[in-house]
RNA sequence: GCCCUUGUAGUUCAAUGGAUAGAACGGCUCACUCCUAACGAGCUGAUGUAGGUUCGAUUCCUACCAGGGGCACCA
């Protein structure tokens, strides 16, 4: 347990214990963080809340409880006051606060680190890319909330698996493949048809050949694919034969299929490992889009779901949840995506003996979601409270009248995730003088720096909330940004470089805080951030909180020298010490890995 | 039609039912012989509308206005 909470469960107690207060049932004393220096670092409105069933004035109440309180002895509470209309604030102590930079000195990389949800094992999925277009915001948006949420659950304790479904099946792939044979070929003399490549594969462009990426080349042959088969009805039915044909097994078109694939997924690993992503398992749905039959068969002997005339099944979810009903299986018996989820959910279930169960997924897969729980919740396979739908909202650009615009790969404005680095990474070369300054230093040092601004700038915002990409506002280099995160933390190893000895949290003891006392205070909430990121299952709250101490030590900073040669610079050194340790531990949460001078 | 969801400075984002609604960008000042100015200090400026619940509402409820998403054999 870290000093925060400590310091909160022992003023819970002392209130509970209150003669004012001691009969009462159900009672919780809600400690929070003070929303304003002015008032305090803590405060409650116990007070507020109990005044009326007690019949008393709030104030009157507020005085009686702090009153008690200052008759016990709280080594981290300096001050208690009481302020209109009836709270209680609560002032740390300097050696509260200088315990806690002691604290952050030892612990180290696992300050910060909770365990409130310790034993229980967590499965995340997220990302899912279709093997079938280059990456895009949507997809980082994706990604990173996948994986700064599995950081989050780490932190308090979780153990973690994160996995994605890899959908390289179905129409979509079979319009990638009709694109790259019908529009690929040097020739076009030659026939559209598998055995033709087959027998002549050079005759066909590699993206190396036309000079672009292969996810770019992929997206190319789909975006044709999908435009000649909407137009022309011979390569219609050509596209669905493929997808027959696949299904029977046919060497040929499993061929073509596998080389399509390779394209893509080349392309996708590339932009992943730039953003450092990692899954645990990979869920190729070719080897499993049959399954989940006999779960609706199941369900059907249990009465769950009823077969409709034409041999559909629908499920039953209107009266016992509320909810819309929806086909499990098609009419000719095949599977459809809800088939398959169910299947899957009970696999992972059993495969990671899974406690919690959480799907990163778009907030138009809303209603879908909910229908797979129910009916997951219906076979047995888990309860509704261990299925959790983390959705995200749209990222879209700035329209021309400055409202927010969905991306549109009709209109051609999707923004893929590597031309957005790069344009962020030229943006930081631009500023040569810095970059000569550390360039042989930090190898790839702007990269780094585009990632980090990129990371940050999608994560700051709620994840829940609508997003508007403007590459020039969004991922800023200056002000609220990624950068400017990176910045402070390389002034604060600075100092220690130039120190150039271990800095220790024995130095710390018995001194009284001066001009670095908001900074000290920000540094104490770092676990309960942790936590509140926990709650709404969003790191967002750890970006926003990264601003505030990189702000408060730069304002520290500019107004006081830390190598000072006087008796505290030892002490302040260790306050330099755990900056830079609480935003280097907060960064990893949020992806973003630091460097030591830019 | 039904269900879900969003509306905060000029712009991009914050604010676990609390007190004086915070930042950043932009604009206007100030500041660089000093541990990294990719910095710091100051000024400017906002809760869609109307009710309700509450000691207290950006937050909860209702209606309206304006966006976005979804609604059975697509993925």
């Amino acid at each position: 347990m870290n000093g925060l909470e400590c310091l909160i469960k022992e003023l819970q107690t002392h209130v509970k214990v209150c003669p004012q207060l001691v009969g009462m049932e159900d009672l919780f004393v809600h400690i929070e963080r003070s929303s304003h220096p002015n008032f305090g670092d803590l405060t409650t409105n116990i007070a507020l809340q109990y005044s009326k069933t007690l019949g008393v004035n709030p104030i009157e109440l507020a005085e009686e409880i702090a009153a008690h309180l200052g008759g016990v002895s709280l080594s981290g509470i300096a001050k208690i006051e009481v302020r209109k209309p009836g709270f209680i604030n609560f002032y740390f102590s300097d050696e509260f606060l200088s315990t806690n930079v002691a604290d952050v000195v030892e612990q180290g990389a696992n300050f910060g680190r909770g365990e409130k949800l310790k034993g229980q094992r967590w499965v995340v999925e997220h990302t899912s890319p279709n093997p079938n277009k280059a990456m895009h915001l949507g997809h980082l948006r994706n990604n990173l909330v996948g994986m700064s949420l599995y950081r989050v659950l780490q932190w308090n304790g979780a153990t973690v698996t994160t996995d994605e479904i890899d959908n390289n099946r179905g129409i979509a792939i079979a319009k990638v493949m009709y694109g790259f044979l019908a529009h690929m070929k040097k020739d076009s003399d030659l026939p559209t048809e598998v055995s033709a490549w087959l027998a002549h594969k050079n005759q066909w462009f590699t993206p190396e050949e036309k000079g672009v990426g292969p996810d770019v080349f992929v997206t190319e042959c789909y975006v044709l694919g999908e435009k000649t088969t909407k137009e022309n009805e011979a390569a219609e039915k050509f596209t669905r034969q493929l997808v027959v044909d696949w299904e029977h097994g046919d060497t040929a078109v499993r061929e073509l299929w596998e080389h399509v694939l390779s394209y893509a997924y080349a392309g996708i690993e590339k932009t992943l490992n730039r953003l450092d992503s990692h899954f645990d398992r990979v869920w190729h749905e070719h080897e499993h889009y049959q399954e989940g039959k006999q779960y609706v068969e199941a369900g059907l002997e249990k009465g769950i779901f009823q077969k409709l005339e034409d041999g559909a099944v629908l499920t039953n979810l209107e009266s016992s949840y509320g909810l819309p009903d929806t086909i499990l299986l098609k009419r000719d018996g095949t599977a459809l995506y809800i088939t398959q989820d169910i299947a899957l959910t009970a696999r992972k279930k059993k495969e990671y003996n899974a406690d919690k169960l959480v799907w990163v997924v778009g907030p138009d897969q809303s209603l879908a979601m909910k229908q797979v729980f129910a009916v997951c919740e219906q076979l047995g396979i888990g309860e509704l409270e261990d299925f959790t739908h983390v959705s995200y909202g749209y990222v879209g650009l700035k329209a021309g009248d400055g409202g927010f615009q969905k991306m549109s790969s009709r209109e051609g404005t999707v923004v893929l995730i590597d031309d957005v680095i790069d344009a962020v990474k030229a943006k930081i070369e631009a500023n040569e003088s810095a970059l000569e300054r550390n360039h042989e230093l930090v190898p790839d040092l702007s990269e780094k720096l585009a990632i980090a601004a990129v990371k940050f700038a999608i994560l700051k915002p709620d994840r829940t909330q609508d997003l508007t990409f403007d590459i020039n506002q969004s991922v800023n280099v200056h002000g609220d940004s990624g950068v400017y995160v990176m910045y402070s933390y390389v002034r604060a190893k600075s100092i220690l470089e130039k120190y150039g000895r271990e800095v220790l949290a024995q130095n710390v003891v018995g001194v009284k805080v001066g001009g670095e006392k908001e900074l000290l205070r920000s540094l104490a909430f770092f676990p309960n951030v942790i936590e509140r990121s926990l709650v709404d299952l969003s790191a967002h709250h750890v970006a926003t909180y990264l601003l505030e101490i990189s702000s408060a030590f730069n304002s520290w900073y500019g107004s006081e020298s830390i190598l000072d040669g006087s008796d505290r610079e030892i002490y302040k050194l260790a306050v330099v010490q755990a900056t830079s340790q609480v935003l280097k531990n907060g960064l990893a949460i949020l992806g973003i890995q630091t460097v030591e001078r830019m």
